[in-house]
DNA sequence: AAAACGATCAACCGCATTCGT
DNA sequence: TACGAATGCGGTTGATCGTTT
């Protein structure tokens, strides 16, 4: 089946986005909304593809976008998530309120990859030469948190109480996987988590509340989706605990 | 002071999935 | 049901900036 181009190659304006294109965005969809992304840049007046303006609006201009350097429960959050669901960066998005796909892909790449990686082997020199570079970012990753509080973390991640993080330090303390590796699950998990998650989720458990407001659509297959993260979520449980 | 190097992150690309007719 | 269009997602790239030498 034959795609067409997202957009005519000609005419189309590419590379980094202007403060004035940023505001034209803004406002087109304060007042239209992004019903369409493929007309918004021609009814907006912008030269730029759909997807283009799609991409600035979700990852950067968003009004609920938190700015800033990623607390060290959100990232142990992400550490924690790509475990149980490998590189859905949507997904782990989805349970980090104010993040996005991008941001939490881009800082896996850099920070918490190679975290793990270094501290899955204790033996080899652990500290990069260039580790002193960006002090702030570099100390937001390795120390504790910084201005950001963790309350809504907290909240979005409020269907894994017992969670506690504890994948993080268990890979650490394993020092068996590194977190580029799938996650193996046998046969026995399966009937275990299944059988467990209809009582689980009949008693108490929130589905749906959990998306933030800011999820672009809230349908079914989210509710899907969330279903299967906290279902991953309580096997995490299970499976750390087993480790004890 | 400046060149080289490495880290970071915004943005692009192409494929997969969903939606509408 | 089939098809095309639109959107979403993950991988990758390239410009920029900071650090080191």
């Amino acid at each position: 089946m034959g795609r067409a181009p997202c957009c005519e190659k000609t005419g189309i304006k590419r590379g980094p986005w202007t403060a004035e294109e940023d505001m034209t965005l803004v406002a087109h969809i304060e007042q239209h909304g992004h019903s369409n992304w493929r007309a918004l840049p021609k009814q907006a007046g912008l030269l730029r593809c759909g997807k283009s303006c799609r991409l600035r609006w979700i990852n950067y201009l968003r009004p609920d976008i938190k700015r800033g350097n990623f607390t060290s429960e959100e990232e142990d959050a992400i550490i924690q998530l790509h475990a149980m669901l490998g590189n859905r960066w949507s997904t782990i998005a989805a349970r980090l309120p104010g993040r996005t796909d991008n941001e939490i892909k881009n800082v896996w790449h850099t920070h918490l990859k190679k975290r793990l990686e270094s501290s899955s082997k204790p033996s080899i020199q652990a500290e990069p030469k260039r580790n002193a570079k960006k002090p702030a970012v570099a100390a937001s990753a390795l120390e504790g948190p910084t201005s950001e509080p963790a309350s809504s973390l907290e909240q979005s991640l409020s269907t894994s109480s017992a969670t506690d993080y504890s994948v993080a330090s268990s890979l650490e303390n394993t020092g068996s996987s590194s977190c580029s590796e799938e996650y193996q699950i046998d046969d026995s998990f399966w009937s275990e988590t299944l059988a467990m998650s209809v009582d689980s989720f009949s008693s108490g458990m929130e589905i749906g509340d959990t998306f933030g407001a800011d999820s672009a659509s809230p349908s079914s297959s989210n509710d899907e989706m969330d279903f299967w993260v906290t279902l991953f979520m309580q096997a995490g449980d299970i499976q750390s605990l087993s480790h004890i």
